[in-house]
DNA sequence: TCTGAAACCATCACCTG
DNA sequence: CAGGTGATGGTTTCAGA
């Protein structure tokens, strides 16, 4: 799918504010609500926007504790390996990387014990794994709501 | 702030899909808007909810490449560096970590080409950094949109 | 892409237990 | 004091141009 400005425009106003009205994206890009209505759903059913979500307070919903869980997977059992990481509670995202680790997890946990539980009763207990290392996210400095637009 | 079962019910849903009408939480919690509308707003005054965001798809606004990138700052250098990590186009996320690296990155950039420029024209270029390893990212496996609720 | 109209929704002042 | 009611003005949505 082709963008051209005025997508990007109704893009970047959805990914500051996803609750913002069509009226108002609208009245900001001087086109009718309609035509707003219609591009957003267009942009909706070609996949580039995936959805809409409220960006809630780990901490304050009881999740003190986030990591960044580097791990090796033996050859030949990562299809296996992945599936059981993704019914782990706290498994918040499961990137495939270059470099020094096959899988890169972001996981949160309820504090440090509830960490090395995760790690050691779910992630080394599986088979399929060679080799992991936890780096503890001590603060985040800066973060923005998806790529830039 | 405490939360009660009610709060956390709105949270999930508004997790899953920030433009839902209050009415329809309302409907589903079995509450009124006019109490869903003042619950939202507290949960908002208090910071539980930060924001609302599209998750706009990267690759279909023109970034095909991501990565995570491992840094290591020297002693003293380190709001210094941070500063203009900030600064960087591409750059989503900068975390401060325990382990192998000081700071991790999440970035963005339009291919692989773009990728090298990032980090050799700005990263490797800035002073305060001693060591860096970069993590593309092949796929990502799975992925959810914040903490469990 | 717009206009227009009906259905729907957010919001607020004011009640109620 | 959390929750509800009801009025009103704004918003979404869709057909038709």
């Amino acid at each position: 799918m082709e963008l051209d400005d005025t997508d990007r425009a109704i893009l970047r106003i959805l990914q500051e504010n996803a609750r913002t009205p069509f009226s108002e994206i609208a009245r900001r890009i001087e086109m009718s609500s309609a035509t707003v209505h219609d591009r957003v759903g267009r942009l909706e059913d070609a996949g580039v926007i995936n959805g809409y979500h409220a960006d809630v307070d780990a901490k304050k919903v009881g999740y003190g504790v986030s990591a960044l869980v580097g791990l090796r997977v033996e050859q030949g059992r990562e299809e296996d390996a992945l599936s059981r990481l993704r019914e782990i509670d706290g498994v918040q995202a499961i990137h495939l990387t270059t470099g020094e680790w096959d899988v890169m997890l972001r996981v949160y946990a309820k504090d440090t014990d509830a960490l090395r539980d995760l790690m050691f009763d779910n992630v080394a207990a599986m088979d399929g794994f060679s080799r992991s290392q936890t780096m503890i996210i001590l603060g985040t400095d800066y973060e923005s709501a998806g790529p830039p637009i």
